[in-house]
DNA sequence: GCGTATGATTATAG
DNA sequence: CTATAATCATACGC
C-alpha cells in the first residue's frame, strides 16, 4: 500500500508528459519481459497522436488485443478513481433535502401522494369531519372539493411516472454507454455509480417542481373550498343579540367560559354551522371580534352599549339599584367596581376598559 | 358598485 | 393552549 500512491503519481505526470516512463516500473521482482512489455506499451500510447489514422487505429487494435491490457487498464482506472473522485467526491453525501421532505409530507398529508383512491378521499373526509365539527352538509359540499383534488392527485401521479420512466430510461442508457466506453477509456464502476447518482439528483430536483406545483395547487383548491372565509354567513339577529347581551352584560370581564359558550352556542341556535367550523369556536370568533372592535373603537359602540344595558336592566327586574347603575349612560367602568371578585380574569381588559371609557367620559 | 360590517384565519406572545 | 391584533373575504345596506 505504501508505494501505491507513488506509483499512480509517476503515472500521472508520465500521462501528462514524460514518454520515457518504462524505466520507473516495478522493479526486482518482476521479470525482464513484462517490465519490458510495459515500456513497450506506454511507448506506443504516448506517440499513438503521431501517427496517421489507419496506423493509429492499427496500434490500438493491437494494444487492445496485448496482455498486458487489462492490467493496465485497471490501473488507470484505480489512478483515475483517486484523483477524479478525490476532487469531486467530497463535496457530494448531501442530507435529505429538508424542503422536499416538507413537500412529500404535505402531499401525504392531503392524500395526494398516498396510497390508492380509496385512503386519498377517507383522508380528506376525515380531514373534512375534522375541520367540519358538525358536519352535516359537508359531504354534498366537499364533493367537488374532493373531485378536483382526484383530478390533482391523476396529473401528480401520471407526470411522476413519465419522469420516473424517463429517469430510468436516461440512466440506462447513460450506463450502456458507459460501459461500452469503459472498454477504451478508463472509466470504473464506482464513476458509473456516481454518475446514476448525479442524473437521479437531477431528475428529482425535477421532480421536487412537480411536487412543489402540485402542492400549490392543493393549497388554492383549499382556500377556494375549505376557506370559511368565502363561507360567511351573518348570524342572524336574534343571535347577535344574545352575544350582544352577553357581552355588554359582562363588559368588566367578557370573557364567558367554556360553558358559558356552549350555553350562548346553544341559545343562539347556530348549531348548524355552514363552515368548518365548530360551533364553540364561532362564539369564541364573536367574542374575539367584538372584544378588539369594542375596546378599539368604544365610542362607537357606547350607543349599542347603553341599549342593552337598558335591557338588561329592564329584563332584571329584582336588581333595581345595580340595574340603574348599568342602564347610565356613562358608567361602564363602575361596572369593575360593583363586582371586584372578576376582576382577576382579565385585568388587561379591564385596565383598558376603564382607561379608555375614562377618557371618553371626559370628552 | 362601493363602503362598512362581520365572521374567520393567521401570526404572535404569554 | 388562549387572547389579541392584523388581515382576509364575504355579506349587507345604500
Amino acid at each position: 500500500m505504501d508505494e501505491q500512491p507513488r506509483l499512480m503519481h509517476s503515472h500521472g505526470v508520465g500521462m501528462a508528459g514524460h514518454p520515457g516512463l518504462g524505466q520507473h516500473m516495478p522493479d526486482g521482482t518482476e521479470g525482464e519481459g513484462r517490465k519490458q512489455d510495459i515500456g513497450d506499451i506506454l511507448q506506443q500510447i504516448m506517440t499513438i497522436t503521431d501517427q496517421s489514422l489507419d496506423e493509429a487505429q492499427a496500434r490500438k487494435h493491437a494494444l487492445n488485443c496485448h496482455r498486458m491490457k487489462p492490467a493496465l487498464f485497471n490501473v488507470l482506472c484505480e489512478i483515475k478513481e483517486k484523483t477524479v473522485l478525490s476532487i469531486r467526491g467530497a463535496q457530494e453525501e448531501e442530507p435529505p433535502d429538508p424542503q422536499l421532505m416538507r413537500l412529500d409530507n404535505m402531499l401525504l398529508a392531503e392524500g395526494v401522494s398516498g396510497p390508492e383512491k380509496g385512503g386519498g378521499s377517507a383522508a380528506a373526509a376525515a380531514a373534512a369531519a375534522a375541520a367540519g365539527g358538525a358536519g352535516a352538509d359537508n359531504s354534498a359540499e366537499h364533493s367537488d372539493y374532493r373531485a378536483k383534488l382526484s383530478q390533482i392527485r391523476q396529473i401528480y401521479h401520471t407526470e411522476l411516472e413519465k419522469y420516473e420512466q424517463a429517469c430510468n430510461e436516461f440512466t440506462t442508457h447513460v450506463m450502456n454507454l458507459l460501459r461500452e466506453q469503459s472498454r477504451t477509456r478508463p472509466i470504473s464502476p464506482k464513476e458509473i455509480e456516481r454518475m446514476v447518482g448525479i442524473i437521479h439528483r437531477k431528475f428529482s430536483s425535477i421532480q421536487m417542481q412537480l411536487k412543489q406545483s402540485t402542492c400549490e395547487a392543493v393549497m388554492i383548491l383549499r382556500s377556494r373550498f375549505l376557506d370559511a372565509r368565502r363561507k360567511r354567513r351573518n348570524f342572524n339577529k336574534q343571535a347577535t343579540e344574545i352575544l350582544n347581551e352577553y357581552f355588554y352584560s359582562h363588559l368588566s370581564n367578557p370573557y364567558p367560559s367554556e360553558e358559558a359558550k356552549e350555553e350562548l352556542a346553544k341559545k343562539c341556535s347556530i348549531t348548524v354551522s355552514q363552515v368548518p367550523v365548530t360551533v364553540w369556536r364561532q362564539v369564541s370568533n364573536w367574542f374575539g371580534n367584538k372584544r378588539i372592535r369594542y375596546k378599539k373603537n368604544i365610542g362607537k359602540f357606547q350607543e349599542e352599549a347603553n341599549m342593552y344595558a337598558a335591557r338588561t336592566a329592564v329584563t332584571a327586574a329584582s336588581a333595581s339599584a345595580q340595574g340603574s347603575q348599568a342602564n347610565s349612560p356613562s358608567t361602564p367602568n363602575s361596572a369593575g367596581e360593583f363586582r371586584p371578585e372578576q376582576r382577576l380574569d382579565r385585568s388587561v381588559w379591564l385596565l383598558l376598559n376603564q382607561t379608555e371609557s375614562e377618557m371618553v367620559q371626559r370628552v
